[in-house]
DNA sequence: CCATAGACTGAAGAC
DNA sequence: CAGTCTATGG
């Protein structure tokens, strides 16, 4: 048996043996919530319950295999028949057992982000809507709303008028659009992620056999980064509970988080989720765990700094009992492309270290590593990239995946689509008729014009003939490479050797799975890695979203400045830019003894062609200087220390008065609550050179909900281009 | 005159 | 990779 008390501290303990009842754990981040739901599983397997009524819902895929394979590593046995997984790829499983009326006897395929585009630029078309209109939003931004419309659960027009109110004349349209897709997705038999977590919580609500089958098997549910789940995905964890207290229904629920590392409101995540737990299950215990055990002291000061500044004050103090350890750094390369070469040497640097070689290099967008991932390349530093482009992204395994959707579903229009461009003379028209004449069914018409093309129909011929032979996976996607071989090779005349290495390894992966349609929808909704066992040695670079959960002995922050990390986009309203705070507090809190933190003092333009001074984010502004040690860039490439000062002080307007303090921003203040977004959106517009090319006049009240162009003219706009920046405040 | 192919630019975060 | 613009083929 596991000593649980000794390898527990006391809160700990309490969480992992709090069976009977609902549990919350407010885990602070270090503070051992993966321990926790590590040992927890182990506990309940030695206490005698079967592992396959366990469900653990996590982020990622990846993190319940982990939390799996240390319990299973406590144990000395195995925990195979656990089910773990994010939300939506248990949703899916759930839904392939259960499906929901209207899929009756269908495959159901699912989406991904490429289809959903797919999917509503021809709704668009269709619909003869945004034709040439430049303020049209793109089709991706559609695709946005329309989610965040559902995760929110809130109207699409509330959410144009909330979050992008120049989009407000489109409303109408967008509406159209909405419907429209909605439509398609059950013509076509397709689901969108958002769908999967709707439609379970139809069948659960409608199918009671289903939902008593789901109820009696899983008894022991655990839900990671519950400050990151919305709102469908709390009913789902009440329906799947059932009532608390309820005969038979000794369902145990344990829910885990941190509201301070809430990064996913963006795609509708609820905050008050965690808050609600008691409410939703009266008898809950709430138990907190704060020791921070990953980091050092000095890493935690910056961290506890970043939430000091919080408007929201989270009450949030993260402590470690060990001493010691090596200040963070504030470096200031000279610019993005320096910022890279001196990454590449801190990045040797500790490879040469006695250090365990465990390094991150983390930032806010995927194309933001670009030119570092150059620089390792040169100096063959072997990296692995998480978020940003998938392996599934590239469009040689989009095609191959295609044929494979097509195989299980003929009617997959994405699919269909896809791989009738594939041939010469196909394009967006004729691939819609072809597929609206295949689905009608008038046979003569039909042959007439899939005639002209032969080639397409030797595809179709040659898919027909693979589902009559009822192949494995693996089987199966040999078939479709080697008949894909000869478009490989016309498309990709350059590189296809590269390519259809990629085709062998997907060809590969699929071997581990039991059936076509499983393989399918773990593609889409989780890129699996390619090949696990040479990560070793490689550092990782990551987005900070794709970084949550893990931890590094070293972590590297690229690009503090303004536009990049805040991003730009986060500037609208007051709430993001707190999420990008709590962004930031999750990228730092990933590092266990070294911080780098790195604050470029000028990047690129494209439009401009040119290097331009960069203003450091202001969470760097913020930070007092007591907290790091500041390094900058010489020319020469040579870092030198600075002695204890203001880090890199914001260049036109000092921190010490970074908030308007005149009477007439005060009516600007209305529509923007928190003061520190003011003072930041007024720092962009003033403390350049180039604001007024930067954010035009028309485009200010994206920036300032509620300002009117007016206002903004009188009040905002002093300066003509090239002018010394002139603010009405001074 | 429509539909397609090819060149070019610009990128948020993710299930 | 997606979206847009333009040249060209049917």
């Amino acid at each position: 048996m596991i000593d649980y008390k000794t390898s527990l501290n006391a809160a700990q303990y309490a969480a992992v043996t709090a069976t009977e009842s609902a549990v919350l754990v407010v885990a602070g981040a270090g503070s051992g919530k993966t321990r926790t739901i590590v040992y927890r599983l182990a506990y309940l397997a030695e206490h005698g319950v079967d592992p396959h009524s366990m469900l653990l819902l996590t982020f990622t895929r990846k993190a319940a295999q982990e939390m799996l394979h240390r319990a299973s590593h406590l144990l000395d046995q195995g925990l195979a028949g656990v089910q773990g997984g994010t939300f939506h790829s248990f949703a899916f499983s759930a839904l392939r057992q259960f499906p929901p009326a209207w899929l009756a006897g269908r495959h159901a395929t699912i989406m991904d982000s490429a289809d959903i585009n797919a999917a509503l630029k021809q709704c668009k078309d269709d619909l003869h809507l945004g034709k040439g209109d430049r303020s049209f939003p793109k089709t991706a931004h559609i695709a946005s709303l329309l989610s965040k419309a559902r995760n929110k659960e809130m109207p699409l027009d509330e959410v144009i008028r909330r979050d992008a109110c120049h989009l407000m004349p489109h409303a109408d349209a967008l509406c159209q659009i909405e419907e429209a897709y909605a439509a398609y997705r059950r013509r076509a038999g397709l689901l969108d992620y958002d769908d999967l977590l709707f439609e379970l919580e139809g069948v659960l609500r409608e199918n009671a056999l289903a939902a008593q089958s789901l109820r009696e098997r899983f008894r022991y549910i655990m839900v990671d980064e519950y400050q990151d789940t919305n709102r469908v995905q709390a009913r789902l964890v009440r329906l799947l509970a059932g009532q608390e207290g309820a005969e038979g229904s000794a369902c145990s629920v344990m829910a885990v988080g941190d509201e301070a590392q809430s990064i996913y409101a963006f795609r509708g995540a609820d905050v008050r989720n965690i808050l609600d737990f008691p409410t939703l299950f009266p008898k809950a215990r709430i138990i907190r765990l704060e020791e921070n055990y990953r980091s050092t002291q000095p890493v935690l000061d910056v961290a506890n700094a970043l939430l000091r500044n919080a408007p929201e004050g989270y009450r949030k103090h993260l402590f470690t009992s060990k001493a010691g350890g090596e200040p963070v750094r504030y470096v200031v390369p000279i610019n993005d492309n320096s910022q890279a070469d001196l990454v590449t040497a801190r990045v040797q640097d500790l490879l040469q270290s006695h250090l365990p070689h465990e390094i991150a290099v983390l930032f806010r967008a995927g194309f933001h590593s670009y030119q570092l991932e150059l620089a390792l390349r040169k100096a063959g530093i072997a990296f692995r990239k998480y978020g940003g482009l998938k392996f599934s992204d590239a469009a040689h395994i989009k095609d191959v995946i295609a044929y494979a959707r097509m195989l299980l579903n003929p009617l997959d229009m994405p699919a269909f689509e896809r791989i009738a461009a594939l041939h010469r003379g196909i394009g967006p028209k004729t691939m819609r008729k072809l597929y609206a004449l295949a689905t009608e069914g008038q046979p003569e018409a039909t042959h007439k014009a899939f005639a002209k093309f032969p080639e397409f129909l030797q595809d179709i011929a040659f898919l027909d003939d693979v589902r009559a032979k009822a192949l494995q996976p693996e089987a199966a996607l040999t078939a479709i490479v080697e008949h894909y071989r000869p478009l490989l090779e016309e498309h990709y005349p350059e590189d296809y050797p590269r390519r259809q290495q990629g085709l062998e390894e997907i060809t590969h992966m699929a071997a581990d799975y039991q059936a076509l349609d499983l393989f399918m929808a773990d593609l889409a909704l989780e890129s699996p890695d390619e090949e696990e066992q040479d990560s070793e040695g490689k550092i990782t670079l990551s987005t900070v979203h794709s970084a949550k959960g893990l931890e590094w002995n070293a972590v590297i922050i690229l690009d503090l400045v303004e536009d990049r990390f805040p991003s730009r986009h986060a500037l609208a309203r007051p709430e993001e830019f707190e999420e990008e705070r709590r962004l930031l507090y999750v990228a730092c809190t990933r590092a266990r003894q070294i911080l780098d933190l790195c604050v470029p003092a000028a990047t690129y333009n494209r439009q401009e062609r040119m290097q331009e001074y960069a203003v450091p984010s202001p969470f760097m502004r913020e930070l007092p200087s007591t907290a790091c040690q500041t390094w900058v860039e010489s020319f020469g490439g040579m870092l030198q220390q600075r002695e204890a000062q203001q880090p890199a002080p914001s260049r036109l307007l000092p921190p010490s008065q970074p908030q308007p303090s005149a009477p007439e921003q005060s009516k600007a203040v209305g529509a923007l609550a928190s003061p520190v977004a003011l003072g930041y959106c007024r720092h962009r517009i003033f403390g350049r050179g180039k604001a007024i090319k930067y954010i035009a006049p028309d485009k200010m009240q994206v920036h300032f909900p509620g300002l009117g162009i007016k206002t903004i003219l009188t009040d905002y706009l002093v300066m003509e281009e090239g002018s010394a920046p002139s603010c009405p405040a001074e």
